[in-house]
DNA sequence: GACCAGGAATTGG
DNA sequence: CCAATTCATGGT
């Protein structure tokens, strides 16, 4: 299936740091979410789907969004402009609040390739086999299905394993309608959960629930922050919040992306 | 083998 | 509210 696109970038997306389980390929990726393996490559502007529906890769890439009001309305200074300018494609994807939830449990103090390890091992032990293009990996983890402490501690996952084995009990049911309450609330429910903290909860609202406006703050936008707009001076992550959804507005979390992308991605 | 990595819970000011 | 300490594990 084909798709076209405007202001997309298959690759810069899916190397910002906000999806973990995806294989490059040749000619493009295959991405495993949930229940689904699909293949995805891009080709200009058009955007080729193998394996899921229209209206999922849609939703799941971000393609509904109105980008250049969102470009417009971040544009607050050339720090941004530049960002912005280096990755003009990249997008905030929607996932599903489930996995989205487990890998950001599993993303603390932990790096990328760390995190990608956890999520591989969890979906070998408690997931199913499946195959797209060739290309071999497995379904996420049903929520009920991590039932053993054990298999969960030996994937890895170190003292975010009682967390997970917690948050499996609980189940998805409470993650399904942050999406209707008001930002405040539904970042309120995330924190009361163990082994959510503010950072990891506004990770799971912007990339699974389609807050816009929530800006997670990690050691990488904190010093970006820091050194942009404070004089380099140590400031708490909550002040660095509360600066932003002054500064940036309602679409806070896009600025976060482009800009933690974009210092990732520097030499210096 | 020390040291750190996209943090969070706990405890004590 | 703020700061310090602890928590497992993998990578460098």
């Amino acid at each position: 299936m084909r798709i076209t696109t405007s202001d997309f970038d298959l690759s810069s997306t899916l190397h910002s740091g906000q999806l973990f389980r995806y294989a490059a390929a040749d000619d493009g990726f295959a991405i495993f979410h949930r229940d689904q393996a699909f293949f995805a490559q891009q080709q200009g502007d058009r955007l080729l789907i193998d394996g899921t529906t229209r209206r999922f890769a849609k939703r799941f890439f971000g393609l509904d969004h109105d980008v250049s009001q969102i470009k417009k309305q971040i544009s607050k200074d050339t720090h941004v402009t530049t960002a912005i300018a280096t990755y003009p494609g990249l997008r905030i994807l929607r996932q599903d609040p489930w996995e989205c939830t487990v890998s950001f449990i599993c993303s603390s103090c932990a790096s990328i390739p760390k995190i990608t390890q956890n999520l591989q091992n969890l979906s070998r032990k408690f997931g199913e086999s499946v195959e797209v293009r060739g290309i071999k990996g497995h379904t996420f983890p049903e929520p009920g299905s991590m039932d053993s402490l054990r298999k969960i501690k030996n994937a890895g996952t170190g003292y975010r394993s009682k967390y997970l084995q917690a948050l499996n009990i609980i189940g998805e049911g409470p993650l399904l309608y942050l999406h209707t309450l008001p930002y405040t609330d539904a970042k309120e429910t995330l924190v009361s959960l163990d082994g959510i903290g503010p950072k990891v909860a506004d990770c799971i609202l912007l990339f699974s629930h389609g807050f816009h406006n929530a800006f997670p703050v990690d050691t990488w936008i904190k010093k970006c922050m820091q050194s942009l707009y404070f004089n380099d001076k140590p400031i708490s992550d909550k002040k660095i919040r509360t600066f932003a959804d002054e500064y940036f507005g309602t679409y806070a979390g896009y600025a976060q992306q482009y800009l933690f992308h974009w210092i990732r991605t520097r030499s210096n």
